[in-house]
DNA sequence: GTGAAAGCGCTAACAT
DNA sequence: ATGTTAGCGCTTTCAC
């Protein structure tokens, strides 16, 4: 996606959708005639804050519901130029990590009387035409958690005056604000788990390559064994394309004919992916976690929990995650510049659970 | 939230909002400047289908990539009187099936251009607040998938002009249309998969005690045991409050202190529930699946799949679900009228997997 | 505190 | 095919 403005975005046609259905919307004149005030009156009568006699304030909301007005925010919108209205870019929403963290946005925005338009992008697309629509829209905000975004689109909503934030992603040599977990640390945390542990040789299960997510967890994860004193051939990678499918099969095919090459320790990169491969490690080769296998898994979302499971993870804290990511856009606050270049980092926590056999405090 | 226009919603306050961040957009009029020609040529060069010379709309989207020019919706949707925005509200999205159907529309929407603004409301709540929350920003269509809707709302949306197709539930004696699993036919379809694989006495976990969906379902299943010559006393009925969570806890407190009780099979109302009530019963009270106790569910989501699970279910046909809304909103003719009371069902199909021993196709 | 009036950025007749 | 003009429904000076 190169082209900008000529590029064909797949707009409803008006042509044929140029017929009204409305008859005639009740509008903030029909509630002045009503309740005999002035329009301008009515828009105060619905701004908090305007200086309005509170009598006449009740008047007018009384007229207001008998006429059912609602008023309409796209008209007063172009006036103030904020819409109230934050854009959420998703990936995956296949992996419940991303559930959750919609859900996480979703409940704060809402509350604070945002409304979010969605949208999702392929895995490891770019994002650049959903920015696009997205700026048609004038948004106060876009929260990405998808894939890549070009430069310059980072600029055009500068420009603009809307502010970005990357959630657990970063664009390296790029100017856009992002909050992401330490996903190195985590890794780190996870090797050293592993390592307390007893085990000696690993296995990574990676997900999208382009990803710096996966990439960084991984990082982590090896640097912390290196230290340790692992070889480098005790660590083994396999490609699992951040799905429970892909997991299943990437050990299976890996391990299938010569269970003997298993490692000790299986590190997924999230947990989905975890679960994968543990379901084709118990399942279809009949061995024992963690008896015969060790497993680790990132994100820790409701399903690592069950009992199937009982996933040993790195728990990334999602709603103190939210809190930064909105912190940059600084919604309130849109007067103050927009603030570049942030890469805000929370530390992940190792949560013990069966997985893992835990050298000393089993609880904790 | 029995008061309409005068309700305090959560609206950021404009007077500390009011400081514009934004220097000055570049709107039509300078595009029109830079290729020379006039503001209205700008709009149709943005416009498919309308009048123009192609040479011509070449020049200006020229000039519009040069000067960054994306088109401002929210002023034409002023005029239009069409944004081009669908509303989602939507419960549960702990429900990994309401996550399916979340994507789904997205999906179709995202290819159709439109945008969606979503809205999540507590599960059994009203969605009056979201409804008018929308109302404001004049979406061209309301898809709800929550809760409980006052026929009020219904007429305030039709009033305006904006269709409104409940999801999955219906509301008796009110003329909004909607789309539904025939959930009553897929509570009979488990009850006869049940009978054919021997069973006898039966429990159900049901979900929200006011959602239609849950009560179908439970409706149908009985009914068709009853047919059977089942007596009712062989029916018992466990709240599962919809949740995995809460079906594990109230299939242990019903039997784990009195295992004789447990029933040939129990039904979970949907699969969140069903795999909760098979972790119980296999991780705490060690039983076995299909050996000891049968287990249906119903939705088909993906975990249902997995091995640990590999749950029978009855199947809901998401796509198939989605176009119908879709269609009943018929965003493309918002020149026809709404059609009110449709209620179109849409049969579920029983999937058969591990859970449920097959009476003669395993396969099938 | 209140009303009149001038836009916000665009579309849609209406002429030409 | 193209430019001119009049709004769409609201907010916001600006007088009073």
């Amino acid at each position: 996606m190169s082209e900008t403005a000529d590029l064909p975005l797949p707009v409803p046609d008006p042509a044929s959708a140029s017929a009204r259905r409305v008859q005639s919307r009740t509008t903030s004149f029909d509630v002045a005639a009503l309740a005999g005030v002035s329009q301008s009156a009515v828009s105060r009568a619905f701004t908090p804050g305007s200086s309005i006699a509170p009598a006449k304030r009740q008047r007018i909301l009384e007229a207001a519901r008998k006429l059912n007005y609602v008023p309409n925010s796209i008209a007063s919108s172009l006036t103030t130029k904020r819409t109230n209205i934050v854009a959420l870019i998703l990936g995956n929403l296949a992996n419940p990590f991303y559930v959750e963290v919609l859900r996480t946005f979703i409940d704060r925005l809402q509350a604070q009387g945002r409304q979010i338009l969605t949208f999702t992008v392929e895995n490891g697309a770019d994002s650049d035409e959903a920015i696009l629509r997205v700026l048609r829209y004038q948004v106060d905000g876009v929260v990405l958690t998808s894939a890549q975004l070009s430069t310059r689109m980072t600029s055009m909503c500068h420009d603009r005056g809307i502010p970005i934030v990357l959630f657990n992603r970063y664009i390296p040599g790029s100017d856009a604000s992002g909050v992401r977990c330490d996903n190195a640390g985590g890794g780190r945390l996870m090797a050293e788990a592993f390592l307390a542990a007893g085990a000696r040789s690993f296995a990574m299960i990676k997900g999208d390559p382009k990803g710096t997510t996966s990439q960084d967890r991984a990082r982590g994860f090896t640097e912390r064994l290196l230290e340790a004193g692992v070889a480098r051939s005790a660590i083994r990678e396999i490609e699992g394309a951040s799905t429970y499918d892909g997991a299943f099969s990437a050990v299976l095919a890996a391990y299938r004919r010569e269970p003997d090459r298993l490692p000790d320790a299986i590190f997924g990169i999230n947990d989905i992916m975890a679960m994968g491969a543990m379901d084709a490690l118990r399942q279809r080769m009949g061995l024992k976690i963690p008896q015969d296998v060790m497993i680790g898994g990132f994100d820790d979302i409701p399903e690592s929990r069950r009992h199937p499971y009982q996933l040993t993870t790195v728990r990334q804290p999602v709603e103190r995650m939210v809190d930064e990511a909105l912190a940059i856009l600084h919604l309130d606050e849109p007067a103050l510049p927009i603030e570049p270049g942030i890469d805000r980092q929370v530390p992940g926590r190792l949560v013990w659970r069966g997985t893992i056999p835990a050298p000393a405090l089993p609880g904790a």
